[in-house]
This record gives structure tokens, C-alpha cells and sequence, in this order.
DNA sequence: GTCTATAGGTTGATAGAC
DNA sequence: GTCTATCAACCTATAGAC
């Protein structure tokens, strides 16, 4: 335990207040959208005056461009580590859908930085955006490449154009934030129902009628994990 | 033709006025969100300044409740006219296909107004929240009928729940404008995929692999229509 | 680290001339 | 109908005390 660890795992006291900052522009983005998000009603949220804020940022588009940042990054890591935690034997169709869950689950209970990247998207100034699609390039790929593996293994319906069916499906799953009431149904049921429309979306003709095989949903929904470090 | 009729049909120059600030607040709406228009910017689009668009709307809210209401009622009468174009002996599916595909192209090509108004829903103050889910009844009562006479007729995968199903699938289409280039495919193309999709979603284990039948595009895609008045 | 006070710009909206 | 001129309110951001 060298004098250096010591100073690294105490500057505690600021990195919470930093954090109060980030976790209120997330909340806020979601409610207001990128340009509706107020650095005052950020200072509010967080339990501080405004200057303050601007002590741990530069700039207004310095939070929001962090929040967005660090959603995009979560919802990948979650993805990520769900599949790993995937059966060797998982169909490439199962890993489709448990890709799936994992970022809607992301997006509707896990984090509010997640739905506010998502939600946001189009509304981010130019340069904003052009660095957003630069970072998310790794997870763009890897999306790609889930449904491309299930049309090699013939799990895909051969009309769908690839592409198109995983921005419909992402766009599927990123829009629930608008609707999904969890007063109406667990997040259980429509983790469910989202996996089994995406099976069947992607498998179409190709699914088999029998029941609890093709049909049944994948992947064990463990409740919930820890959450990561920001 | 009265006196009165004449005065009708030509009270047209300020109608032109008043729909260019419309139309600039439509545009501005999709591009920078509800909080993200200014007035300004409108004026500047519509080619005037700031007084003269508050001759024709008392307030900025008033210019943007009414493109979301314009939106919607134009999103729900395409959908309509669609679907009484299809033949009568179009299946359950057929009919859902087709509410989809007229949806999505009113969002993609057709009105800036009803993109604008699916996008800018989670962003509405809560009053203008409130009425435009009322005036939204007629619309959502369709949806949901649409689904329910499919699941009757047995042609929905009964382990779906129908309202979750639903609001997935117009979320699909809703977020489409976020990522679609008319560059990198036509709109036939992807009106095509998106109707491939729904109908293997919704159908399920329960489609037929014959090809031509029930996995076949439904319906003509007809161009374009006229487009109606606002 | 957090505050009070304030600078400088933009916003929604109106008064009143033409 | 459309404009110039203007207002109070609010915004982002900073200076400087503690």
C-alpha cells in the first residue's frame, strides 16, 4: 500500500459530488431532451449552487457530452457481459436475443445514462455526434456481427436486409422509455416479450412450430447486477 | 358560389404565411426538439421576424402544439386511407402490414409534422401531454383493434402480449428516422424489410415457410399519394 | 469546494409606427 | 400584415470572497 493507492481510493469526497452532477443531467436529459437540459436545474438536482458545477466541468456540453458518453459505454459493457455469461452451446439466435434484453433492460430500469445517449442521439450538436459515432463504432460492429453470425447459420430469415432489421429492432427496444409503464407489467414480462418478437422477427418462416424449443425464450434473466464503475 | 364561398377559397395569402411557419416549426421541432425551437429560428426559416409570427399564434407553444396536432391527425388518417385501399379478403396480417408500412412512410418521407410529433412526445410539457393523448384515442383504439382482430382470427403468436407487441413495433418504425438515408437504400426497400419484419414478429412459429403465401409483401405500395390539406 | 454577485447574451413576448 | 424598438426574464459562464 504504497502513499499513491491511498490518495487514489480517497478522493472520494469529490467524486461523489461529480457523480450528483452526472446522475442529475442523465435524469434531466431524459425528461427535457439535450437543448430543454438547464445547467441550473442540473445545479438543483445535484444540491448545489450553479458555480459550483462549473467547478467540475467546463461547460455545459461538457456534462451532457460525459453523460452520453458513459451510457453509451454501459449499455456495451452490459451487452458484453451478458453474452458472456451465455452457455457455450447458445444458438446465435439465443445470443441475439439475450443481446437484446440486456440493452432494453439497460435502458428501462439499469440506467438513466443509457436511455438519455439513446434519446438523445439526434438531438446532439454536430461535433457531439461526430465523436458519439466514433466511440460507438466497437459496439456498432459487434451488433453487426451478432446478426451476422445467425445468417451464416441459416437462423435468419435470408429477405430481411441485415442492416435495416437491427436498426427497426435497436429502435424497438430504445423507444420503450416513451411507453413502458413497469405499474402495467414487470420488467420480467416484457423482457419476455421482447425476446421472443425478436426471435421471431429475425427467424421468421425458419421458426420451428414446436413449442419450447426455437420458440422459448433463452439466457436466464438474472435479476440485476452490480452496478459498474463510472 | 356565394359571397361567402369566394371568401373562403381565398383567404389564401395569409394561409400561406401561417403554414411556412408551421412547416419551419415542423422542421426545427424534428431537428432540435420541443426545448430546442426558438421562435427566432422559426421566423428566420418562414422568412420573417418575430412579430409577425406572433400575429398569427399567441405563443411558441401554441405554434408547436398545433404542428403535433397536425402530426398526429395526419399519421392517423394516411393509416386509414391505406387500409381501405386493400382488397376485402386481405388476411388480419395483411391489414397490420399495411398500417405499418403507410405509419412509417408518413414518418420517413411523407410529413415533417407527424415525425415531429412522434419524436417530440416524451419531450411535451405536461398539459400539451395530456391533450394530445386525448385527442390520440381514436388512433390508439385502431392499433389496438388492428392486433385484436388478428390474435382472434388466429394469426398472431398467442404467447405475445398485444400491447406490448404493439408499442414495440410502432416504436420500430417511430425511431426509423433517427437512422434511415435515403442514400443507402430506397424507400420500397426498406418499407419492404419493415413489413417483412412486423409480419414475422407478430406471426411467429405460426407462419407458413411456404414462400409467396403469407411471407409474401402484402398489399401494393402505391408511391405516393396527394398530400391531404392541413 | 462552495458560495454571492454579476457580466453579457438570448429568449419569449409586446408596443406602436407604417 | 409586417416591421423597428424594446422589455423583463432567463441563460451560460466567470470574478472573487470565504
Amino acid at each position: 500500500m504504497t502513499k499513491a493507492d491511498g490518495a487514489e481510493r480517497r478522493e472520494r469526497k469529490s467524486d461523489k459530488t461529480r457523480r450528483r452532477i452526472l446522475d442529475a443531467a442523465a435524469d434531466l436529459l431524459n425528461r427535457k431532451g439535450f437543448d430543454g437540459t438547464r445547467v441550473s436545474e442540473i445545479a438543483t438536482l445535484a444540491e448545489l449552487r450553479v458555480p459550483a458545477v462549473y467547478y467540475y466541468f467546463d461547460s455545459r456540453e461538457a456534462i451532457l457530452e460525459e453523460v452520453v458518453n458513459i451510457g453509451d459505454r454501459l449499455a456495451h459493457e452490459n451487452v458484453v457481459r451478458r453474452l458472456k455469461e451465455l452457455p457455450p452451446d447458445a444458438s446465435a439466435l439465443d445470443r441475439i436475443c439475450a443481446a437484446f434484453a440486456a440493452h432494453l433492460e439497460m435502458v428501462l430500469t439499469e440506467s438513466a445514462y443509457t436511455a438519455a445517449a439513446m434519446r438523445t442521439m439526434g438531438q446532439l450538436p454536430a461535433d457531439m455526434r461526430a465523436r458519439q459515432l466514433d466511440r460507438q463504432r466497437a459496439s456498432g460492429r459487434m451488433w453487426r456481427d451478432l446478426i451476422q453470425t445467425g445468417v451464416e447459420a441459416g437462423e435468419i430469415d435470408p429477405e430481411l436486409d441485415p442492416r435495416a432489421a437491427r436498426m427497426f429492432l435497436l429502435g424497438a427496444v430504445n423507444w420503450a422509455t416513451e411507453w413502458w409503464n413497469p405499474a402495467r407489467g414487470s420488467l420480467e414480462e416484457i423482457l419476455a416479450t421482447a425476446q421472443r418478437l425478436v426471435r421471431n422477427a429475425l427467424a421468421g418462416p425458419l421458426a420451428t412450430a414446436s413449442p419450447g424449443t426455437a420458440a422459448a425464450p433463452p439466457a436466464a434473466l438474472t435479476p440485476v447486477f452490480a452496478p459498474p464503475p463510472l
